[in-house]
DNA sequence: CCAAAAGTGTTAGTGATACACCCATGT
DNA sequence: ACATGGGTGTATCACTAACACTTTTGG
């Protein structure tokens, strides 16, 4: 029988958004060693008495302050030296914010936190890269084949907005109505009777997901 | 800052295979506490200086003696007493073997390794049974949008065992013509110019796969 | 009246499903 | 000759993809 070695285990989060018709990924300069000064994925040690997902979610409210959003497991690496301190596995997650609520704040060991976009990761620390990457092909599946994308919008938006974030994500053009009646066909959606206000342009009628908030089905 | 807890990690593998007619998983006895005697995935702790998934082919290879099968990480589960040993996160992984190869070997805290039909399981120890539900679901998807049914079958096999194990695991009957004219369409088998022998019936034609073995493609 | 985005239908092609009979072999 | 599984084609239906003009608003 083998000893039982331990090892520090980390949560490492993706968090996306979408602002200015660009996927944004939440990143955090380093406060401290190792790479300090460089960038990195939100994250940190999971403590003694906590799931993954919650040191996930506490992780997220200290580096983001929000909370409620949807958020889920990724892959979890595990090479030996990713981290120079010694063995660190860190299980990654990814998350998705509306684009409504991003009041980033810092932490203690976060000296700063910046979206940035996806075209313009700067050099990261740790695996991270790596990390990021696995995150965007599961972002860009999942959009596809399930309804994850309604995430990235708030409560009511217009199907305009929703398109946007299909063709933002997965950077190709979509065809408008085919996208619509492809979208009222799968019944996930209502009108909610209000319409977009102040526009220079004929107002649009503002949908709501019919689901629970969260809940992501598949439309395979 | 926070201190760096440390955890134990350890690797578990869910081992499919196909024989009689029914989708088997590999149990092992446990032969130490705790929850001695009783059934449980195959696994075991992660040493210090080898990576996930070189844990997850050692254990393998301690517990079945096999090696060179699909090996693919499942998910992480870490909830706070999910062991009573104290704080253990275990990274899930499913194997898929072919139907030829399964000469279970013992090894030192394994008292009795068998295969075991999914519709059988006995009550298993910690929360494997979650663990076990997690890989079925997955191995559902992933026959239906992927290759990896191919895993299960020798290099050469006929199209109705192919099918077979589609209808095993899916549990639900399929068409022979319309499973075959989709197979065929994907262009991913090849016919090998064999045909099996010693049947009381019409020889049919061996295929095999195109691909490199191990190689498992999208077909969504 | 101009600019800007919203909204709306039809057609052609492709893939999915349903379905029944003849073939080759061993006993 | 019979039992057993191997092997094949066609018609219908549903979904996808391509495509262009009219509407409503603000400036």
């Amino acid at each position: 029988m083998h000893a039982f070695p331990k090892s520090s285990v980390t949560v490492d989060l993706i968090v996306f958004t979408i602002t200015d018709n660009s996927l944004k990924v939440l990143l955090i300069k380093r406060g401290i060693e190792p790479f300090k000064n460089m960038w990195a994925l939100p994250g940190g040690f999971v403590l003694e008495d906590e799931s993954l997902e919650d040191a996930a979610k506490r992780e997220l409210v200290e580096e983001t302050g929000v909370k409620d959003i949807y958020l889920e497991q990724l892959y979890t690496f595990g090479e030996p030296g990713r981290d120079p301190r010694g063995r660190v596995i860190t299980v990654a997650y990814f998350a998705l914010i509306n684009s409504q609520i991003q009041k980033i704040r810092a932490s203690t060991d976060v000296s700063e936190a910046q979206w940035y976009s996806v075209n313009k990761i700067p050099k990261l620390a740790f695996d991270h890269k790596k990390i990021l990457d696995y995150g965007l092909q599961r972002l860009r599946w999942k959009l596809e084949y399930t309804t994850v994308g309604f995430q990235l919008l708030p409560k009511t938006f217009t199907l305009s907005q929703l398109q946007n974030i299909y063709e933002i994500i997965l950077h190709k053009q979509l065809d408008k109505r085919n996208f619509r009646k492809k979208l009222l066909s799968l019944d996930i959606v209502e009108e909610s009777g209000e319409f977009t206000e102040g526009v220079s342009h004929r107002p649009a009628m503002l949908y709501k997901f019919k689901k629970r908030i969260g809940e992501i089905i598949e439309i395979l």
